[in-house]
DNA sequence: GCCGTTTTCGGCCCGACTGTTTTCAGTCG
């Protein structure tokens, strides 16, 4: 198992820290992106890249000789020694200066190379001092700008939850629209593409003259204004959100959703796509190269057709093989909110949940439910107050007693702890004697990533479980999922039948996009459900959906778009 | 550093805005 210790997101960051270093060396910007675009796909890669071979690694676009080299020594001695040698020249700390608004590399090298600047401590101690004012190229502004980026550093992170980017960006649009009614403003960006967080909300308007942008600047909600021009503004709101308005004619307006939309990779191998043809891609439209004559630019599906594609929804825009199935006309059919007609995830005020089992049924019918399981928690999460097994039989009772009494289907489940050692925390003849089971991790994270590996594949091999709620136990923004094999996990729930869930709780969407699909593709079954604490928590699937889509799922992937029959009888425990 | 139905060398996406400039570099997306 020699050089299987790290995992993709360590390797990419050492990848992507080089990146950052290059960049601040003033190297070869095309190497710089050849380190940045690899640290990139190796943090969405599907598999375990430090079990590859160099071989393996150079058969994945953007790797070659030496990146998979490279990659090879990360994974055997834990880094790389190019890596080591650019931190000898640069001390660490100067790559948290790069974060901030408004300071990019070439700041960062002449702020350490005329001022000794290694902090963002010492910055802002140059900055109060005067002494980057000094600097050549910098100014009073700059000064001023970099105390308030360090201040606004200070006050909020950088990143959002995709729901919590959509509710500041649905205001901000309705805001926008109440000057404006008759123009076209929609949210673009990384919110578009339903990415699980958000950097900062872009919007875009079309069908307008420039005074929406008076009006954008002036929005309540702003706290200050970072940039305002004709056409393109950028603001902060308070929340910590940078919002980006951006102006187009309608002739431009698909050139320009599909620009603002990204991700950048998308938009790169498209730019590439229409250069083989001689045409040009912009924001503005696409273009004959020789004399600039416009081909496609009015609507996205016109520049995706004039490229000789098939129009690619946004969650699939990340250049993981959307070009060649768009090419082929085989993109999916993806799975859309409506097709779901189950929840098998849920809690009621038997443990941590707020409303009855009753009203939890009542909510999930008035949605358009027709069947939910009740799964609340087993007895190892005391501080739940979790079910232990007679409580579990008689709350399986008064479930079962409620079946079919209000316009939906109930199944008796349990979310049954994996105990440390992989076991169930509650007897098998109670497990047997239930309608589902859905086993969780809720403990014992420290485990090694075999320990945790073997310890999930025990609990999918256990007969009684149907089901593996939030598989890698991350919290988003705020706790790294556990260290695990997931691709191992993935192979174990194909061989027995136990389905994989995507949990929609907007901090966890666990199984994220790419472990979906890999899932998917191994023959794995997958459920998408609520983990809902209350009867309003029932409509946070709509964001599982939105990760099922980017994980290239169609609603034939997903056991609960089944009517409940079909549903009940792909169930683990049902299958012979 | 990657890549290749013209290429193993010579390309590699590109425009808006800001601040410090007197013609442009740096940053951002």
């Amino acid at each position: 198992m020699k050089g299987c210790a790290l995992d993709n997101v360590a390797i990419a960051h050492i990848l992507g820290e080089i990146a950052d270093l290059l960049e601040i060396k003033s190297e070869n910007p095309f190497k710089i992106r050849a380190y940045r675009n690899a640290a990139d796909i190796i943090a969405n890669h599907p598999h375990h890249v430090a079990s590859l071979d160099a071989t393996g690694l150079q058969e994945i676009p953007g790797i070659g000789k030496d990146l998979a080299a490279r990659i090879r020594e990360i994974a055997e001695t834990g880094d790389a020694r190019f890596h080591q040698e650019l931190l000898a020249e640069f001390p660490p700390t100067i790559l948290d200066l790069l974060r901030l608004q408004g300071v990019g590399p070439k700041t960062v090298a002449t702020l350490y190379r005329e001022l000794g600047v290694k902090t963002l401590e010492e910055l802002e101690r140059a900055a109060t001092d005067g002494r980057v004012r000094a600097l050549k190229g910098m100014g009073p502004k700059k000064e001023a700008l970099i105390l308030k980026a360090i201040e606004e550093r200070r006050q909020h992170g950088s990143r959002h939850l995709l729901p919590d980017a959509h509710d500041a960006a649905t205001a901000c649009v309705a805001y926008l629209r109440g000057h404006a009614p008759a123009a076209q403003i929609e949210a673009v960006g990384s919110l578009r593409r339903g990415q699980e967080t958000c950097g900062d909300i872009d919007i875009l308007a079309t069908g307008v003259d420039r005074s929406l942008m008076q009006h954008f600047v002036e929005y309540p909600l702003v706290e200050r204004i970072l940039g305002q021009g004709d056409t393109k503004s950028s603001v902060r709101i308070w929340g910590g959100f940078q919002v980006d308005l951006r102006i187009v004619a309608p002739e431009s307006r698909g050139a320009a959703m599909q620009y603002f939309t990204g991700s950048k990779a998308h938009n790169i191998a498209l730019r590439d796509r229409a250069m083989a043809l001689d045409l040009k891609l912009n924001e503005y439209g696409l273009f004959r190269l020789a004399d600039d004559t416009p081909v496609a630019g009015p609507s996205e599906e016109g520049i995706y057709e004039a490229l000789g594609l098939a129009w690619v929804p946004p969650e699939l825009r990340e250049d993981r093989g959307e070009f060649d199935a768009a090419a082929a006309r085989r993109l999916p059919q993806l799975i859309e909110p409506g097709d779901l007609r189950g929840d098998l995830h849920m809690h009621t005020t038997a443990t941590d949940g707020r409303h009855s089992i009753v009203e939890m049924a009542q909510a999930a019918q008035a949605r358009g439910l027709e069947y939910i399981a009740i799964t609340d928690h087993s007895k190892a999460l005391a501080m739940a107050n979790g079910l232990d097994e007679s409580r579990a039989l008689a709350h399986a009772a008064r479930v079962r007693a409620e079946d079919g009494q209000h316009g939906v289907r109930l199944l008796a489940g349990i979310e049954c702890d994996i105990l440390a050692d992989g076991s169930m925390d509650l007897a098998d003849d109670c497990l047997a004697a239930l309608d589902l089971v859905i086993a969780s991790v809720h403990s014992a994270f420290h485990l090694d990533r075999q320990q945790m590996t073997d310890r999930i594949i025990r609990a999918i091999a256990h007969p009684h479980v149907d089901v593996i709620g939030h598989a890698t136990g991350r919290l988003l923004l705020r706790r790294a999922p556990f260290a695990v094999d997931i691709e191992a996990v993935i192979d174990a729930a194909a061989r027995h039948h136990v389905a994989l869930e995507i949990n929609s709780q907007t901090d966890r969407l666990d199984l994220n996009d790419t472990h979906a699909r890999l899932a998917r593709d191994r023959g794995v079954r997958i459920i998408i459900s609520s983990d809902a604490h209350s009867q309003n928590a029932l409509a946070v699937t709509r964001w599982g959906v939105v990760q099922a889509r980017r994980a290239w799922l169609t609603a034939g992937d997903i056991l609960n778009t089944r009517p409940f029959d079909d549903f009940r009888s792909q169930l683990r425990r049902n299958q012979r």
